[in-house]
DNA sequence: AATTCGGGGCC
DNA sequence: GGCCCAGAATT
């Protein structure tokens, strides 16, 4: 047995304080532990940190998130990745508003846009203290360490996850599932950590099945991932000087809804200069601009950089001045075509 | 059951 | 350069 109660004790003494946490003794707010929740999704807290604060800032309450523009609230998102979340995040905000508040149990917060069986877990635990246990890449760590599970994830998951719910069942857990959550959180992003796991401070040391047989560190093994591939592309920097062309792109795929520089497709073969140039917004006296790369989840990018200044900007698209180029709300990949070919403040 | 979705920090 | 991250939706 696992005694849940050694785990709360650390948690009590040596538990991160975070942005979208309550204090001790004080009521979580549902909506901070929901967007937190989506905007952590494969998402390293680091980076959700300065996201986290500019949104909650922005979009105070669920009600003020869904009266917002859906424009705005993928430009609020530019740069975090993944935007089907931000989309996502859109539509349960009007169903929750709609309703008056957020389901308080897993079921219900399930059926909602963007929330799957991790996020209703979580925040059925953490804001309303309901006895689940979510199950993330920290809990899966924790787990497959604790009760030496050497199958390869994702065949494991099942056992990783009965082993989960094991844990949520010692009484002292059900006595604070939020910290118990939450403190589940921490031990595997402080000790437990992925390479070097610092199990000399561990509070389950003592139980530890994976310590105990030396390969913890080792665990969880995971199935091979495939090569990623190779892609090219071409983008072009129109301007006349005081605004330069942006497009759309379509509502769903990748990068679905964000805006973007045109270019051409994205394919596996190179693109010769006169191929490239057949796609390019107008005629125009089109000089190279350099090459950006960028990598995706399943594929690598390579960007040929095309830039011309004409007198009047006639293609389609949208036209952006230029000099709050940073405010545009563009993707990551396509800030980085920007810094290329404008080098002007470089931030956010 | 597999694939498709971003991006950045860290080793 | 590869790995990992408070995963979900789609096929």
């Amino acid at each position: 047995m696992i005694p849940a109660a050694a785990l709360l004790a650390w948690y009590d003494r040596h538990r991160r304080r975070l942005p979208w946490r309550s204090l001790p003794g004080e009521r979580p707010d549902p909506y901070r532990v929901w967007l937190s929740e989506i905007m952590l999704q494969q998402t390293t807290v680091v980076a959700v940190v300065p996201y986290y604060e500019t949104f909650l800032a922005r979009f105070p309450t669920v009600a003020a998130l869904a009266a917002a523009p859906e424009e705005e609230v993928m430009r609020a998102w530019a740069g975090l990745g993944y935007y089907a979340r931000a989309r996502n995040l859109h539509a349960c905000a009007k169903v929750v508003a709609a309703r008056g508040d957020f389901p308080r149990d897993v079921d219900a917060l399930r059926a909602l846009p963007g929330i799957g069986p991790y996020t209703a877990a979580a925040v059925a635990a953490i804001a309303f203290d309901v006895p689940a246990v979510p199950v993330d890449g920290n809990v899966e760590r924790v787990v497959a360490r604790l009760f030496a599970i050497t199958d390869p994830l994702p065949g494991s998951k099942p056992a990783i996850a009965a082993g989960a719910a094991r844990l949520g069942t010692d009484p002292d857990a059900q006595a604070r599932p939020s910290d118990f959550a939450q403190a589940l959180f921490d031990l595997g992003a402080t000790i437990c950590t992925p390479t070097t796991p610092a199990c000399a401070l561990c509070p389950w040391r003592a139980g530890c099945a994976g310590q105990r047989a030396g390969i913890a560190a080792e665990l969880p093994r995971k199935a091979p991932k495939a090569a990623r591939p190779l892609r090219h592309g071409a983008h072009f920097w129109l301007t006349d000087g005081t605004r330069v062309l942006l497009r759309r792109r379509p509502p769903r795929g990748l990068l679905g809804g964000m805006a973007e520089l045109p270019g051409t497709p994205w394919r596996a073969e190179t693109w010769a200069a006169a191929e490239a140039l057949a796609h390019a917004p107008m005629t125009a006296s089109w000089r190279p601009a350099g090459e950006v790369r960028h990598g995706f989840t399943h594929f690598e990018l390579r960007i040929a950089l095309f830039a011309a200044r004409v007198d009047h900007i006639q293609a389609e698209g949208f036209l952006h001045p230029l000099a709050e180029i940073d405010a545009a709300g563009l993707p990551s990949v396509m800030r980085k075509c920007a810094a290329a070919v404008h080098p002007g403040k470089g931030k956010r």
